[in-house]
DNA sequence: GCTTGCTTCTACAGCGACTAGAGGTGGTAG
DNA sequence: CTACCACCTCTAGTCGCTGTAGAAGCAAGC
């Protein structure tokens, strides 16, 4: 119930106490009330607030899809097909980025296979990388 | 043969002009000769060392990597086990970035398949994203 | 009341790998 | 001669933080 300072909403949500701070400089959390020194002060609603913050964050969100969904929120009797269709398409977005990342991964495995451990100046994975023009010595 | 200017080299490598202009400030290519009116003149051998360099991108590379990759091949006669050790240990970043890629895909499709149509106050992704401490309204 | 040591404060620079823009010069084709 | 393009430099912006410097607040022990 009382509120505690940012070093203590830090600790509960795994957060370090400097990205609160960005958090507040770049609106995600609300400009936090202060001590009559200064200190910022937070209740219960800005911890489950920078949880859900987190939480995005950690599932991939950007800090832009993160407000959207907060701003969302803020209409608690709309209907969450906004929502839902933003995390479709960070699903489909993550399912294209591992798609990506396999090839590349595949590609990468037979460039390390290739490794006959010759000269610099024989090298297989030398070669790969510097493919698109045939080598032109000098 | 004859030296081409930037947008020639820009064509030939897919490469934008300014990244080029970017290469050459980080020191990733040589500082380019220029004609007498200041524009830079590129040769065979930056046009081979600018498609290493987008290639080792295009492969995840990390500028600093193909760095070291172009070092040594300055030593043609050493054996390539550095630059396959670059290799295999970028192969397994990789590695470990697909695997956790999958996980949140995972999470994501879960997050999505949850959804219910409903208003926004019962939406189950922002109950799943907020969670971490139950919601206690006000 | 003083020191110690932790927490908090502000403000700003830096990361990686570019990208974009402003504002200007050089060279050439019609 | 003028239009147009390619080129030049320099600066700032992107994203999501992280780290630093230097100052001040605050509780506890002596």
């Amino acid at each position: 119930m009382k509120p505690v300072m940012i070093g203590q909403l830090a600790r509960e949500t795994s957060t370090k106490v400097t990205t609160i701070r960005f958090y507040e400089s770049i609106g995600l959390l609300r400009s936090a009330p202060r001590t009559a020194s200064g200190r910022r002060t937070y209740d219960a609603s800005d911890i489950e607030r920078l949880h859900f913050i987190r939480n995005g964050r950690r599932l991939g969100f950007s800090v832009d899809e993160i407000r959207s969904l907060m701003g969302l929120a803020q209409n608690p009797d709309q209907d969450c097909g906004a929502a839902s269709a933003i995390a479709a398409q960070h699903l489909k977005d993550v399912e294209e980025r591992l798609a990506q990342l396999a090839v590349l991964r595949d590609e990468l495995a037979m460039l390390s296979q290739s490794c006959t451990k010759a000269r610099m100046a024989d090298c297989r994975i030398m070669k790969a990388i510097g493919k698109g023009h045939p080598q032109a010595d000098q």
